[in-house]
RNA sequence: GGCCCCAUCGUCUAGAGGCCUAGGACACCGGGUUUUCAACCCGGCGACAGGGGUUCGAGUCCCCUUGGGGCUACCA
C-alpha cells in the first residue's frame, strides 16, 4: 500500500509551497488508494510557535486535503508530533553510537563557524574531521562537566557512489567524499530534522516520500542514515519550486515589503491612525518604514485594510480572506508542476485524484501567475463547475471573516445572489458588488465619475426621476416586471436601455457597478428603491 | 567557491527522433454580444537560450557555453 505524509514544521501559517508539496502527497495517495499522514516536525524548540501547528490543520482542512492519520486524529504509529518521540529517537542514537556508526562531538558554535570560515577561504567543501577515536562515556561526562556542548554525528563510511532514484528527476549520483558527518542528535537533545525524519518515515511505514527540491541534497544523508539503521528506503520524488513573481522564492516578506512600499507612495498618511489600526505604536511604524523591523502579519494586514492596498497572497489564509476558492487553490497549484497530458486545466477534486500520476510531474521551476488564478477562480466560480450549496458555504465563511454586511443574507438570498453573478472572478467582487443592498442607505458613497458621467451629464436626473415614477406604479416586484416595466420605459422615451438603467444604477447603489439591475432593484425592494431614487435627485439637484 | 538540479510563446505547459508549418490555457491586442462590471463568442500576436556533435532526419539523444534554481546550519 502506498503511504505518503506531509510533515510540516509548525512555525507559521501554511503557504504555497507547503500547500502544493502537502497536495501531490494527498493526490498520490488518494488516487492509489493509500493513506496519506500528518506529522508535526516540532524539533527546533526556537522556532516553533503554539497555534501554528493548529493554524496549518485549519488550513489544509479549508483546502479538503484530509488525512487518516495525524496528531489530532491518532492512528497506530503515533505520536505524530516528533516533540513527543524522543524516547523513539534517543534509543536510534543510542544503537548508532553503539555500533560505532555515530560519535560524540563537542564543538561550540564558535569553533565549528572558524571551520566553516576557514573551508570557504580555502574553496572547499567544509568536511567535518573524524576523530580516529569515537569519545566515550567518560570523555562525554567530562565536556559537560566542562560546560561544552554535546552533539552526536553520523560517520559517513561508504566509498562508493550514493545513488538517488528519484521519481521525478531520474537517478542521481553523489560522491561520498562530497559528505560531512553530519549532526543527528542536536545539544539540546532533540534529533536533527535528518535522524527525526528517516526514523518516523521508516516507522510510520512511509513508502512515497514526495517533498521541494531544496531537499534533494538532504536525500544522500537520509540514504546513508537508512542504511545504518536498516531500514527500508522509500521512493522519493522532488518537485521543483514555485517561484514569485518578483524573481525569489515566494516569501512572507512580499506582504510587508508591498505595503511599505504603498505607504511611501501615498502624500498623506496619517502615521497615528495607520499605527493605531495595526495595533502598533507610530515609532514602530517609523521603524517599520525605515526598514528596520517588520509588524508581525496581523498588524500588516489591518494596516494594508485601513489604506486599501491589496497586499500578495503567500498564505493559504490570506486567498481565502481574498475571495478565492479552496477548489481554486487545489486545481491551480495541482497544475503548478503537474499536468493530466490531455489539455485539461479545470478539474475538481475527484478528476485530478483520478488523473494523478507522479512520472508526469514536471522537473523545471515555475512561476506563480496569480492572474492565471484568478482565471481558475472566475472558472470554479461557476456553478457549472462547483455545486451551489458548495459555494454558499464558501461565501459565507468570506462573509464573516470579513465582516462584511452582506452576511445578514440566508442561505437562499446568499444562493440567488451566487447566480445573479455567475461570471465573477472572486468571492470579494461578488460582495463589492452586492454589498449596497445591506448597507443603510446613508452609507452609500457616490462615485465621483459615475455620478458626473451618469447623472449630471445630459438629463440622467430626469430619467431618474421618471424611473422613480414608473416604478412605483408597480403593485409587485419582480425581475421580470422590472424588466418589462424598465424596458418599456426606455422604447417610450426613444432611448437605449442603458440611458434608463445606469442611473437608476448610480442611484441605489452609487456607482455604475452592480449585478444586472432588475435583479438588484428586485432585491433592494420598493420601498428602499424608491428612498434611494429620492435621495440621489435632492443630492445632486442641489448641487447644481 | 564546491556539489546538485533545471532550460519550448510574457506565464503555466503539450511534445518520449519523422505525426511540428511546434498544440492548448492565462495574459495581451483587435472585433462581436451587452443595462454596468464581469462572463461569453470570433480573430490576432507570440517560443524550441547559444554553439558543436550523433542521425537520412533533432524541440526531442550527447557534449560545451550561457542563464535560472537549490544545498553548502546544533533550520526544517
Amino acid at each position: 500500500m502506498i503511504v505518503t505524509r506531509f510533515a510540516p514544521s509548525p512555525t507559521g501559517y501554511l503557504h504555497v509551497g507547503g500547500a502544493r508539496t502537502a497536495l501531490f502527497n494527498w493526490l498520490l495517495a488518494r488516487q492509489a488508494g493509500g493513506k496519506f499522514l500528518l506529522r508535526i516536525e516540532d524539533t527546533d524548540t526556537k522556532r516553533n510557535t503554539a497555534t501554528a501547528a493548529d493554524q496549518v490543520l485549519r488550513d489544509l482542512q479549508w483546502l479538503g486535503i484530509d488525512w487518516d492519520e495525524g496528531p489530532d486524529i491518532g492512528g497506530p504509529n503515533g505520536p505524530y508530533k516528533q516533540s513527543e518521540r524522543r524516547d523513539i529517537y534517543d534509543t536510534y542514537i543510542a544503537q548508532l553510537i553503539d555500533e560505532g556508526k555515530a560519535y560524540y562531538c563537542f564543538d561550540t558554535p564558535e569553533e565549528l563557524a572558524e571551520m566553516r570560515v576557514a573551508a570557504e577561504k580555502e574553496k572547499r567543501n567544509n568536511i567535518y574531521p573524524r576523530p580516529a577515536v569515537f569519545p566515550d562515556a567518560a570523555a562525554v561526562e567530562k565536556a559537560r562537566a566542562k560546560g561544552r556542548p554535546v552533539t552526536v554525528r553520523l560517520a559517513i563510511t561508504q566509498t562508493e557512489p550514493i545513488v538517488i532514484e528519484d521519481e521525478v528527476r531520474g537517478t542521481i549520483s553523489i560522491d561520498p567524499a562530497e559528505l560531512s558527518d553530519f549532526i543527528i542528535q542536536k545539544s539540546d537533545g532533540f534529533p536533527t530534522y535528518h535522524m527525526a525524519v528517516v526514523i518516523d518515515d521508516e516507522l510510520m511505514g512511509v513508502t512515497h516520500v514526495i517533498r521541494g527540491q531544496e531537499h534533494l541534497m538532504n536525500t544522500p544523508n537520509h540514504q546513508l542514515l537508512q542504511k545504518a539503521l536498516g531500514f527500508r528506503i522509500p521512493t522519493y520524488a522532488h518537485m521543483s519550486v514555485t517561484v514569485s513573481e518578483g524573481g525569489g522564492k515566494l516569501s512572507k516578506r512580499e506582504r510587508p515589503k508591498t505595503l511599505k512600499k504603498a505607504i511611501k507612495a501615498m502624500q498623506d498618511v496619517d502615521i497615528d491612525a495607520l499605527a493605531n489600526a495595526g495595533g502598533i505604536t507610530s515609532d514602530e511604524l517609523d521603524s517599520f518604514l525605515n526598514g528596520k523591523t517588520s509588524p508581525d502579519m496581523p498588524a500588516v494586514d489591518a494596516m494594508a485594510a485601513l489604506l486599501g492596498v491589496h497586499l500578495p497572497e503567500i498564505n493559504i489564509v490570506d486567498f481565502f480572506r481574498s475571495g478565492y476558492l479552496p477548489e481554486t487553490l487545489v486545481n491551480f497549484f495541482a497544475l503548478l508542476g503537474w499536468n493530466p497530458g490531455d489539455g485539461r486545466e479545470i478539474m475538481d477534486r475527484e478528476e485530478l485524484i483520478q488523473a494523478f500520476d507522479l512520472s508526469r510531474v514536471t522537473k523545471s521551476n515555475s512561476l506563480f501567475d496569480r492572474q492565471k488564478l484568478m482565471s481558475f477562480n472566475t472558472e470554479h466560480l461557476k456553478t457549472t463547475m462547483t455545486p451551489l450549496d458548495t459555494l454558499v458555504r464558501h461565501f459565507r465563511a468570506y462573509l464573516e471573516v470579513n465582516d462584511s454586511p452582506v452576511a445578514k443574507a440566508d442561505d437562499t438570498l446568499l444562493e440567488r445572489i451566487i447566480r445573479i453573478n455567475e461570471g465573477a472572478r472572486t468571492l470579494e467582487q461578488i460582495e463589492q458588488k452586492t454589498r449596497f443592498a445591506f448597507l443603510p442607505d446613508e452609507a452609500i458613497e457616490y462615485d465621483e465619475k459615475a455620478v458626473k458621467k451618469v447623472l449630471l451629464k445630459g438629463d440622467g436626473l430626469a430619467m431618474l426621476a421618471a424611473v422613480g415614477e414608473a416604478l412605483a406604479t408597480l403593485t409587485k416586484l419582480t425581475p421580470e416586471g422590472i424588466e418589462t416595466l424598465l424596458r418599456g420605459l426606455a422604447e417610450e422615451k426613444q432611448v437605449g436601455l442603458g440611458k434608463v438603467a445606469q442611473p437608476l444604477r448610480v442611484a441605489i447603489c452609487g456607482n455604475t457597478i452592480s449585478p444586472p439591475i432588475f435583479d438588484a432593484v428586485d432585491m433592494l425592494g420598493m420601498e428602499t428603491t424608491l428612498k434611494r431614487i429620492q435621495i440621489t435627485l435632492e443630492k445632486f439637484r442641489q448641487d447644481n
